[in-house]
RNA sequence: GGCCCCGUAGCUCAGCUGGAUAGAGCAGUAGCCUUCUAAGCUAUUGGUCGCAGGUUCGAAUCCUGCCGGGGUCGCCA
């Protein structure tokens, strides 16, 4: 259960009875929140329903607020109602609501949190599609750790959501590619080789050369281009997407399509077709541009070009589609990807991309309210830079022999907890500095260890009780007839409404497209549980473990248990993993 | 020059799509280990929310204009 939901519902449901002119005001309505108030010591719930009408009925906000307060003196939740400030209106819940709440997620488990409020939208989420050509270095990473958490908590939120990766198998830098790979045939074989500037010089592409050698012998050598080209090309896209695989495999991340952009490519292609369709539109015409403002490239060439009407379509300028050797430009191809999306029946479209992009973003908004006919909603997201850093000072990187930090090698350092948890502990679009010394610690600075060593630590109570007090039963069914009742001191409280707010914390999450917030929960969250453990210390009478009092254990337990399901639930969200106990 | 993102405590950052007295961690200061894992906790110091206007019951949040930082700018993908 959602209490905040719930409320609204009830809120909603009292203004129309005090006001039966807001019927149908769907507008207004939907501007009334419940929320936590900012402090709790204003009560459990806040709404700013009296504020919100006021104005459109011509009242005062206090006597709207006071119309609801009687309202809502009736509802067998409330304890009390209270009016504030300008006309908020604060309630305090009975004790029992936040025992229903724990009572609820025994009962969800893993689906507590889960809701229906995407409606079963259909939601493509298209991440990391890094260019076939070399292994993923660590710029990839954060793209491809916030598409894949984005996708989870739109999953969860009730979105039918589909991971897409589009492979960039088209250009003119997989011919680059083919012809790297064929030197590294030509090295197989026995030649020595030189690796001209211009070329991926990377390592990687050692064993397929021997691949190639393996599959072809010597038939590709003192052949013209023409010949080899087109064979060597699909051997190493092949190799290269496995790399790819290989390394997101390591973040636990897997795509259900891989969208291939020479596909669209061709007579009878996407791309014809699509062009074909806009220029019907008449969203085509031939034309000149200006060149940019301020800055004229070098070789710009004043001619007139097919163009896409994208400033009919919010965005500055219009884009050319064919570039002047005849062959399309990555726009025209990706008009035509996009349109695939919205013809296979996704209505919102997410695009995850480098922060190196953002200027592209009002094009792709342009174009896909062209084909979609304004239908599908798009959200281009940006990843911003990740810093590495050691011990506080920068990570070289150097740039010679394409030697980056790979994905790889920082997984293979930190583990893919520690990756995902810090890469989302971070808003995607604000700047992020990923210190290996930090990440690797074992202390509260490490967010990922503080929240990992909450959840282990709710084992660690259970643990406790079955050695301190064998005969008790601390079992599934034992924890549901717990007497929750005997839960009220204010800290327990606090707890229970924290993980009573998950849902709303999901849902919320979801709408905003922003993973990151799940991530500031959950360490708020672990953060009460170690506050409460805390109090034990001094406090025993406060210990989730008490041998003179079985009843009470039970009930704790059963808030630990609480946590320790939101804490699971959360960090599996995040595709982070929550150990039972830390080495 | 155009467009996009950012500007919140000494540092790193949240701020729940406009709500109440702007929060957390680090650093600083003062405490807590015979006690359920001190791998942790408590208290405390610290802010003209870049600047100036505007919108309204109400702005860190929305609009406009500046200042500062980053990115990007037809035929790269």
């Amino acid at each position: 259960m959602d209490i905040f939901a719930l409320f609204e519902g009830r809120v909603s449901d009292a203004l129309i009875a005090s006001f039966p002119e807001l019927e149908g005001n769907a507008d207004i309505l939907a501007r009334v929140v419940v929320e936590p108030p900012r402090d709790p010591a204003h009560g459990d719930l806040s709404t700013n329903a009296a504020l919100v009408v006021a104005k459109p009925l011509g009242k005062n906000p206090r006597e709207v607020a006071a119309a609801l307060a009687t309202h809502f003196e009736k509802d067998e939740d409330v304890a009390s109602v209270e009016i504030a400030g300008p006309g908020f209106l604060n309630f305090r819940l009975k004790l029992e609501i936040w025992h229903q709440v724990l009572a609820s997620i025994a009962r969800l488990k893993g689906d507590y949190g889960r809701s229906k409020v995407g409606q079963g939208e259909k939601v493509n989420v298209e991440y990391v599609s890094a260019n076939p050509t070399g292994p993923m270095h660590v710029g990839h990473t954060r793209g491809a750790v916030f598409g894949d958490a984005l996708a989870s908590l739109l999953s969860y939120a009730g979105y039918d959501v589909t991971k897409e990766y589009y492979i960039n198998d088209a250009g003119s830098q997989v011919d680059t590619l083919a012809r790297s790979a064929y030197l590294r045939y030509r090295e197989a074989l026995g030649e020595a080789i030189e690796i001209p500037s211009g070329f991926y010089p990377g390592d990687y592409l050692i064993p397929v050369g021997k691949a190639l050698v393996e599959e072809f012998g010597n038939s590709l050598l003192d052949q013209p281009e023409s010949a080899w080209l087109a064979p060597v090309k699909q051997h190493v896209l092949a190799a290269m997407m496995e790399l790819i695989k290989d390394d997101l495999r390591k973040l636990n991340i897997e795509h259900e399509v891989f969208f291939s952009e020479k596909t669209l490519h061709g007579a009878g292609g996407e791309i014809e077709k699509t062009l074909a369709w806009l220029r019907d539109e008449g969203f085509i015409y031939e034309g000149r541009l200006e060149p940019p403002k301020g800055k004229t490239p070098e070789d710009w060439e004043d001619r007139e070009q097919t163009l896409f009407r994208a400033s009919q379509f919010g965005d500055d300028v219009d884009r050319p589609l064919i570039k002047s050797d005849g062959s399309y430009t990555y726009f025209a191809a990706d008009i035509a990807y996009h349109r695939s999306k919205v013809l296979r029946g996704y209505t919102t479209l997410i695009d995850v991309l480098g922060a190196d992009h953002s200027g592209y973003a009002s094009r792709i908004a342009a174009a896909v309210k062209a084909v979609s006919g304004g239908t599908a909603k798009v959200d281009v997201r940006f990843c911003q830079l990740v810093k590495l850093l050691r011990n506080g000072e920068p990570v070289k990187m150097s740039k010679r022999s394409g030697d980056l930090v790979t994905l790889a090698d920082v997984v293979d350092e930190v583990g893919p907890d520690a990756t995902r948890f810090m890469l989302l502990f971070r808003r995607n679009d604000a700047p992020l500095d990923f210190d290996f010394a930090l990440v690797k610690e074992q202390t509260r600075d490490n967010p990922v260890f503080y929240v990992q060593y909450a959840h282990a630590r709710c084992w660690s109570v259970f643990r406790n009780a079955e050695k301190d007090m064998p005969e008790l039963d601390v079992s599934p069914e034992a924890l549901l007839e717990a007497d929750l009742g005997l839960l009220s001191s204010s800290d327990e409280i606090e707890l229970m409404r924290m993980i009573g707010s998950w849902p709303r914390q999901v849902a919320a999450a979801a709408r905003a497209h922003e993973p990151h917030r799940l991530a500031f929960y959950l360490h708020e969250l672990a953060a009460l549980l170690h506050a409460f453990w805390a109090k034990g210390k001094e406090n025993p009478s406060l210990r989730f473990v008490n041998q003179d009092d079985p009843t009470l254990t039970v009930a704790r337990l059963a808030l630990v248990d609480g946590v320790r399901q939101v804490l699971v639930n959360g960090l599996g969200l995040l595709g982070v993993s929550a150990p039972k106990e830390l080495s």
